[in-house]
Parts: C-alpha cells; sequence; structure tokens
DNA sequence: GTCTATAGAAGGATAGAC
DNA sequence: GTCTATCCTTCTATAGAC
C-alpha cells in the first residue's frame, strides 16, 4: 500500500477510517472525524468515496486482506497445526492492550452491522469466516474428521471472543492471561485426543 | 413497575428506550426513535428526562434490578448451586432468538460504552459484576475456595458471551445447542472436581 | 403532563472554482 | 486532486402555550 503517489489519499482515508471504526464503532465515527484524521477537507473527501458505506466496504476489503496476509504468516511461521493454533491464541495477548480498550475489532464490527441491520454485515462476516476456515484447516490437520475441525475451531474463535469482551469490561490482565493458558492447555488434548484417535 | 398513575410514561420511556438501546445500541437510538416507540411528543420528553444520558442511567438501573430479580429467581427454583450454574447457562437457549439478532444485552452495552468512553460506563459494567458476583457464590458453594470461585465465574461469563457474539454473525442454532451442552458438561466436572477436593 | 414550535449544532452529501 | 461554500436532513435541547 504506497502512502505517496496516486491513490495516497484514498489509502489514507481507509486506513484514518479503519482505526477509527475500530476505536469509536462505525455509527459513532462521522465524515468529519475522519477528515479530520487524514489532514484532508470534507469536500476532497468525496472525490474519493461516495458514501460512507463505501468507506465501510474498503475498509472492510482492507481487513480482509490484512487478515489474510496474517493467517498466511502463521502458516510460515510455524509448520505444525498445534503450532500454528497457538499463533491465534497468542494474538490475544499481543493485542492485550487495544482489546481491554476497545475490544476484537472484528467482533465489534461485526456485532454493530448485525443490529444495524446493514448491508455490508455478510462481508464483515467474512473476517470471521476467514479465522474459522483457518482454524478449521489446522484442526482437520491435527486429525480430526471435518465436522469436528470446524465445531474445534468455533470453540476456539468463541473463547477469543468471550475473553475480548470480558477484558474490554474487566480490564484484567490476570483473567486474559489465565484465559489464554487455558485456551493453551485445551489445545494439547485437543493434540492428544487427535493424535488417539488417528 | 405500574404502567398507568404517576410516572406512567416515565417508565414506558425506561421500557421503550431499553429495548431500542438492546436492538440498535445507544449511540444509534435517537430520542426521536423513543419518542415514536412510546407514542408520545418530543417536546414532552424532556419533562421527563433532561438528557439522552439521563435516560441511559434509568435504563441501567431498570437493568440492574431486573438481573436482581432474575439472579433472585434462580436462587429460589433450585436449591443446589450445580442446577442454580444451569440455569445461568439455559439463559442462552432461552434467549437465543434475541442473542442471534441482537447480541447480549449486556455484552453489546457494555462495550459500546467502553469504546466511547461514556462515564456510565462503570454502571453498566455492575451489570456484569452482578452476574460475576452470583455465578462466583455458586461456584463457593460448590466448594471452591474464593480466588478459584471467581475465575470460575469469569470463565463461564466469558464462554456466555462468546457464544452471543458468534451467535449473532454466524447464526447457527446448533453451534448454540453444543456450546452449550459443553457448557453443561463442563459444569458436571466442575461440580465432581470440587466434591472430590473438599 | 402534554403539546407545538423552534433554536442551534452536527451529520451526510453536492457543486463548482482552482 | 484539492479546496470552499452550500444544501438538506437529523439530532439534541429549549421555550412557552394549553
Amino acid at each position: 500500500m504506497a502512502l505517496v503517489g496516486p491513490g495516497a489519499t484514498r489509502e489514507h482515508i481507509v486506513q484514518a477510517a479503519d482505526r477509527l471504526f475500530y476505536e469509536r464503532g462505525y455509527d459513532s465515527t462521522s465524515f468529519a472525524d475522519i477528515a479530520q484524521a487524514v489532514g484532508v477537507s470534507r469536500g476532497n473527501f468525496y472525490h474519493h468515496f461516495k458514501t460512507k458505506d463505501e468507506i465501510l466496504g474498503a475498509v472492510i476489503q482492507s481487513r480482509l486482506q490484512a487478515t489474510q496476509g496474517l493467517l498466511h504468516g502463521w502458516e510460515l511461521q510455524a509448520a505444525q497445526p498445534l503450532q500454528r493454533l497457538r499463533s491465534f491464541v497468542h494474538m490475544i495477548v499481543a493485542n492485550q492492550t487495544q482489546i481491554m480498550q476497545f475490544g476484537c475489532p472484528v467482533g465489534s464490527l461485526c456485532g454493530e452491522l448485525a443490529r444495524l441491520g446493514h448491508p455490508l454485515q455478510d462481508r464483515a462476516n467474512a473476517l470471521f469466516v476467514l479465522f474459522r476456515a483457518w482454524l478449521r484447516l489446522q484442526f482437520s490437520q491435527l486429525g480430526y474428521p471435518p465436522a469436528r475441525a470446524d465445531a474445534q475451531a468455533l470453540h476456539l474463535l468463541m473463547r477469543s471472543q468471550g475473553v475480548a469482551t470480558l477484558a474490554q469490561s474487566f480490564r484484567d490482565e490476570a483473567f486474559v492471561r489465565r484465559e489464554v493458558r487455558q485456551m493453551e492447555a485445551w489445545l494439547r488434548t485437543c493434540a492428544a485426543e487427535a493424535s488417539a484417535t488417528t
């Protein structure tokens, strides 16, 4: 993503909107907020995006790409599914500070769009689907049959979302560490269980 | 809560705001929305509440009372802590339809207020605290020492939040049923573990 | 307690000059 | 591509008649 040259302002807008949608929520973020963050006039703004939904679409698209890059990176860093799954869990610790302030970027966006009945709801859900499919693949490679692998993927995703929600309300680092440790322990039992059945 | 007589309109406003805050979120709900839902003019509205925050305060207060009533009811219905904990888990199934549409009323409100840095954030968090303390008490009576009981309470709360978040995005009833069953199974191992240590 | 009318600010969106 | 100026709507909030 070039930040100079043609399309640079557009890219700046998407990045600023991405951050603001995460920190304040979609509906609570105004054009003026984004324009101010980018340092661009509101008029110029509409040269790049006609509507607010159009920005949201671009932000989701950007997040989808970033997520695919993230998942791909985890595959490069570890060859074993158990280690890869630990990368996912470790993400919670790595982003702890932001999560305690603003929650999970995926969960909060999907939740808001679902409540608003927003047309781009399904596009945002695709972020969850990306994680779900990747996790399912790892559980699958661990030795689980398809349906079981998917159930385990959803279970891990569910726990990450639950931790994010409570972390935001209670701001309790010890709680986060404890739950992450339990997830890692659970992953080990999964690996043992799966290899025993195979 | 009398719905006729003095204070009836005020009560109507609180109930309508409660529902709308849940279904659309706090920030996305306007005075006009609430006034229309109650069937009252916006002018009369300000006779009862000066600011939007004041309504929010009343809504949270109302929810706190309702929650205390709910928890008290579960205590009356079951004498054993394990059965009481199952009441909590069963709530997810009972409210499945609403949860799949709008998420958890507590989690979504606390999340939104936290992100907005809203002054009433702590008041809303008190809802979570109410559940946490009640769950802790049940785990305590199950035989857990204080710190462990609290950790287990947060763990169960965490899982309920995670299920609510994913249920809203994936709208998968089978997922909800599966996770609820797993929570019930987990509760049984808790009861066994606790009684074995005692 | 309830209404109408209205102020004043903020939001989304557009036109047109440079 | 960027700006200023402007329009229309919605929003919070107030004043004052009934």
